[in-house]
DNA sequence: CGGTGAATTGACGCTGCTCAATAGCGGTGG
DNA sequence: CCACCGCTATTGAGCAGCGTCAATTCACCG
């Protein structure tokens, strides 16, 4: 009856005081794909790797948020993800990357050297297939994303990122977005103003509450949800 | 020096036609991943698969194009991607499919049964590289269409989708798209008016020359790719 | 408290959508 | 062979949703 819940393993984070090394970069008790891993730290806004760069290393969330994305060269940006709590990024087939990733809070992540990931599996067939279904959820996210992108219109985009978070963060019926409006715009190819009218609309429906800018409730999620079809 | 270019091993196909079999489902030539394929065929406009289906099959596109799409509940459709000869489309990590496929023209399709793909892929640790290639590979396009239905104008939009059948499918400077100006802007998160209005207006400019609506020729390469930045 | 970046709100304009009419094209049959 | 039909594409006119620019207001942190 233990290891059975795999996906949703947010529980361990409590209980490591007594293993505490001494080195600043901290081993993590758990790996990535069983393999161990070294922690790492960035601060708000800081690059942790940018477009163009060998793709070396993958990662893993410990704490705070990251948002990968491309540029267009007059400087408009599409953020393709944003990566919270448990979720791994910087899986790559190429050498090198073709999203930058940046920490959108001070955040912690897990790395683990993808050589050490790709000779452990030419040997396990487990952790190949692991590799695989990793890289397979990213493209059905990517795919539901294109439906918002090419065909939602505004408000619809906003309630689908709304209850996307809410699944991904909420803790007791409280979410804390970790972002600004511009990130969630560039996320949701919109500007941060119509994100913002978007947010004051809903509230004004009473279907969320703001309580604060970051701090918002899903006070009719059957209704949110039916919005996005 | 056999051996050496892993990913473009297209090679290995010929001499197989001592082994033509008698069933109407005729063996293709050139398996999937070096499995037996079996090849089928669909009329212009024929569902392949529908979301939701069991995902019992992998296809590689032997001749004509194919869509595959999401659809909202009233109908607003987001095609994801056009596949052409040579390319694979069906993959999925998981029992089921989340897009719809169909054939744009009358198209023939080989087909590998996925169980035998995923039996193959854990002994063979070279077609579990390959399995998770592909579905790297689909992963890029779909985070470069992120970044074009997010944040490209029509025009760009347009000029991206050009150059892009342009590699694909370009045989000697002229472009055959098998597919309508419908498709087009379902791809490209458009109408289809504004689709035929942005062909016109690239016309007029002298940048593309048009011979009929689906025959297209690129009369400045450079420019064009100038203009999706 | 004051300062600074983030968020809200308003006014206005443009890009792309809607609706509609016309033109082109490929296939079919007299 | 050509006339006809249906489907596809083009083009136009008007409109609306979202972007742009600008002015406050808010919240957080020293």
């Amino acid at each position: 009856m233990f290891d059975t819940h795999g996906a949703l393993d947010k529980s361990r984070s409590s209980d490591f005081s007594t293993l505490a090394p001494a080195s600043p970069q901290v081993v993590e008790l758990r790996g990535i794909m069983g393999l161990p891993t070294t922690a790492s730290s960035y601060g708000r806004g800081e690059e942790i790797y940018g477009e163009g760069e060998p793709a070396d290393y993958l990662y893993r969330v410990t704490r705070g948020a990251v948002r990968t994305y491309k540029l267009l060269s007059d400087g408009r940006r599409q953020i393709d993800a944003f990566h919270l709590p448990g979720d791994t990024f910087g899986f790559n087939a190429g050498d090198s990357h073709v999203l930058t990733a940046e920490a959108v809070v001070d955040t912690v992540v897990g790395v683990v050297k993808r050589r050490a990931l790709e000779g452990a599996a030419k040997t396990d067939a487990k952790i190949a297939c692991e590799m695989w279904r990793t890289t397979a959820r990213e493209l059905r996210h990517a795919q539901e994303h294109m439906l918002l992108l090419g065909r939602k219109n505004a408000l619809e985009r906003v309630v689908a990122f709304l209850l996307d978070m809410d699944r991904r963060l909420s803790v007791v019926g409280l979410m804390a977005l970790p972002m600004c409006r511009r990130d969630i715009g560039d996320y949701l190819g919109l500007t941060l103003e119509t994100v913002s009218r978007s947010l004051s609309a809903l509230a004004e429906m009473g279907l969320i509450g703001l309580s604060g800018a970051r701090q918002i409730t899903l006070r009719d999620r059957p209704r949110l949800r039916a919005m996005t079809e």
